[in-house]
DNA sequence: CGCCGCAATTTGATATATCGAATTTCTGGA
DNA sequence: TCCAGAAATTCGATATATCAAATTGCGGCG
């Protein structure tokens, strides 16, 4: 089979690289542009066909998920995107934040100029799949943004299982755009961080990446209020 | 096939289990316990015969802890317990650090007169295996004796990627404790963590956990200056 | 004695058949 | 119209055959 695409997350391995492998970066990849919603289920052989694969394959990428925990399976072995819960969201964002704040620390003195500008780059593809909307494509970028800093961190360990954290609230971070697309504070945050990494003022570039990790979170905060799963209370539409 | 067993760290699944989870408990209890050592290779088939089992359960386990990081693949593809280098065993105590703080910070308020009974009693097993240099009991007490503490934090997440991160220096810690045992000083640091405990105290608790990490951390330290894989320099047996 | 190269064997990756359990679909009765 | 229950289908788990690549062994040459 074929299988190319590179995840903005997962971008090692490509030469040589084991089919079970392919599948796992395609799935990581759409788990990161939010091409997954909670609830829904995995089907392997299904997977298997699209991606013109067979199960082993498929079901080992989909395993590996099962084991970083982002996909999980239920009592009668469904596979499927997992709802989080306010808690699950809370410790993903407290480990975030603690992992992701030393990676900054870190990453800082290491910025290159090009870095810099590619940070930019970046920060202008995501504001123009903002405006038009785009969020598998905003996800995506906003993945690429953060990810470039911390490669510089040469932390690797934190990197992976911040990797994984990502892709645990990846269904989750859907939701998260269309509620600050409203609210259009978000190019400062990004800009800040820009600011801080071109200054290669460690605590500053720690600084601008907790909050944009706080406002992320307050905003599924917002959402997890608006749409709680509480005691009935039925969406309106696709009922 | 049966494949029954417990392992210290991963105690969770046990009814209706998938043999590939049953498998992986039986690695990592192996592995937690010392049984493999660091540039080991694992064969997949052997592994089948000797599980009772076949190959594709095994593969889904073998693969599971190279996604975890504990096992990894060489660029041709063979499965081996990888060594770990000097900034691997670093990173992976700054996080354990971190995280394991985190959960005695949390745990204190929780701990229970019998948790507090148990925490003397593992103790007390762990010392007799010291005795008999039983190390592979030692190794896996001090495994119980930690989690049955961060058990009563409520952070599972931070819960999981610690269990992944012991598993990580599982293979290596086998050369510990061989070296702290000659130094004897290995008591007061548990009966530290025991006396916090029975406190109630977060902060004491946080110390003394900290405490024995170091202290791991430093045995680790001396046994890789040791026995560094420097420029030539062979060992004398096994030659 | 040691090194090189070829043949036999071993190994992990993949595809596929099969099994029991879970899910869905169908059907008749209230 | 709704529901219980049976039949049909789907699903994940497991075992196994096969393939290409890697590893090992062995014999001969230097």
């Amino acid at each position: 089979m074929t299988l190319i695409e590179q995840s903005p997350i997962n971008d090692m391995l490509t030469r040589g690289e084991t089919l079970g492998g392919q599948v796992y970066r395609w799935l990581a990849n759409a788990i990161t542009a939010g091409s997954y919603s909670p609830k829904e289920r995995i089907n392997i052989r299904r997977l298997a066909d699209e991606l013109r694969s067979s199960v082993t394959p498929v079901r080992e990428a989909v395993l590996r998920l099962v084991a970083e925990g982002v996909l999980e399976t239920t009592d009668t072995g469904a596979i499927i995107v997992p709802e989080r819960t306010q808690g699950e969201i809370q410790e993903i964002f407290e480990v975030r934040s603690a992992l992701e704040g030393e990676m900054a620390l870190a990453a800082a003195p290491n910025i290159t100029d090009e870095d810099v500008k590619n940070l930019g780059s970046i920060q202008s593809s995501f504001l123009d799949a903002l405006d038009q909307s785009d969020y598998r494509e905003v996800l995506k970028l906003n993945a690429i943004f953060h990810f470039s800093i911390y490669k510089r961190a040469n932390l690797p360990l934190r990197l992976k299982i911040v990797e994984t954290l990502w892709l645990r609230i990846g269904p989750t971070l859907r939701y998260m755009y269309p509620i600050l697309h409203k609210g259009r504070s978000d190019h400062r945050r990004h800009e800040n961080i820009i600011e801080a990494a071109a200054s290669r003022d460690p605590n500053a570039l720690r600084s601008a990446i907790l909050l944009d990790l706080a406002s992320s979170q307050a905003a599924l905060h917002q959402y997890l209020q608006d749409h709680s799963v509480l005691p009935r209370r039925r969406s309106r539409r696709n009922g």
